[in-house]
DNA sequence: CGTCCAGGTCTAC
DNA sequence: GGTAGACCTGGACGC
């Protein structure tokens, strides 16, 4: 789940040279991913447009339905709209996720071939996944950086402000936040999010 | 009690 | 291709 198959030294040896994110080559950067593709793309969805009280509600609805553990897609998509919309309290999500979860069912979507090494390169997997109900740029890019693929940015509510305040910039479009980072290439969307996060990371030792 | 909006996205111009 | 408006929900906030 934190991918440590995978090899940031790229990025570290980019990382090193930058005074902003020198911080990260101790090792940071591991993102805490789902078992799966298609748990992580549920909860992105859950994620959006709504305070972070209704991704904790709605996600915690799904749990209790699987029993305690993240319900696969087949429980998904057995699960009538009536439970996403008066037991999750999902609104418009429901059907979307259904939707999603029917489509794993049966095979026409195969979301774990999403995963790095499996031959498909980000510009595919970000095809695939903008094709999904629900998921728009933020939530693609959200998914794809927990699948290790960190070329994009996250871009929302809480990391435009954020990168904003940071920066001491009155103002900073899309396309200048990740100007400001295209020189870290495959890892642009991971070196903006530590250089987001840099303060949760402090300790006494620095 | 009405309005706004939070870790956006979709549709219709 | 770029952009208003609508969209479930439920806290926060002003009145």
């Amino acid at each position: 789940m934190f991918r440590l198959g995978d090899d940031l030294a790229p990025f570290y040896a980019l990382a090193a040279g930058d005074p902003l994110l020198r911080w990260t080559v101790c090792g940071a950067g591991r993102m805490l991913a789902s078992p799966s593709v298609f748990e992580d793309v549920v909860k992105t969805i859950c994620t959006t447009n709504c305070a972070w009280s209704g991704t904790v509600r709605m996600v915690s609805a799904l749990v209790e339905l699987g029993g305690g553990a993240f319900p696969d897609a087949s429980t998904l998509s057995a699960t009538p709209d009536s439970w996403y919309r008066d037991v999750a309290r999902a609104g418009y999500r429901g059907p979307y996720l259904r939707a999603i979860a029917r489509n794993v069912e049966d095979g026409a979507l195969d979301l774990e071939a999403l995963l790095p090494g499996r031959d498909l390169d980000d510009d595919a997997v970000a095809e695939v996944l903008l094709a999904l109900p629900g998921i728009g740029p933020y939530a693609a890019a959200h998914v794809m950086q927990l699948l290790g693929r960190h070329g994009r940015l996250v871009l929302d509510s809480w990391t435009r402000p954020r990168y904003r305040r940071l920066t001491k910039k009155k103002r900073a479009n899309d396309a200048s936040m990740a100007r400001a980072f295209k020189h870290y290439g495959a890892y642009a969307g991971l070196a903006f999010w530590l250089f987001l996060v840099k303060d949760w990371t402090e300790s006494d030792d620095d």
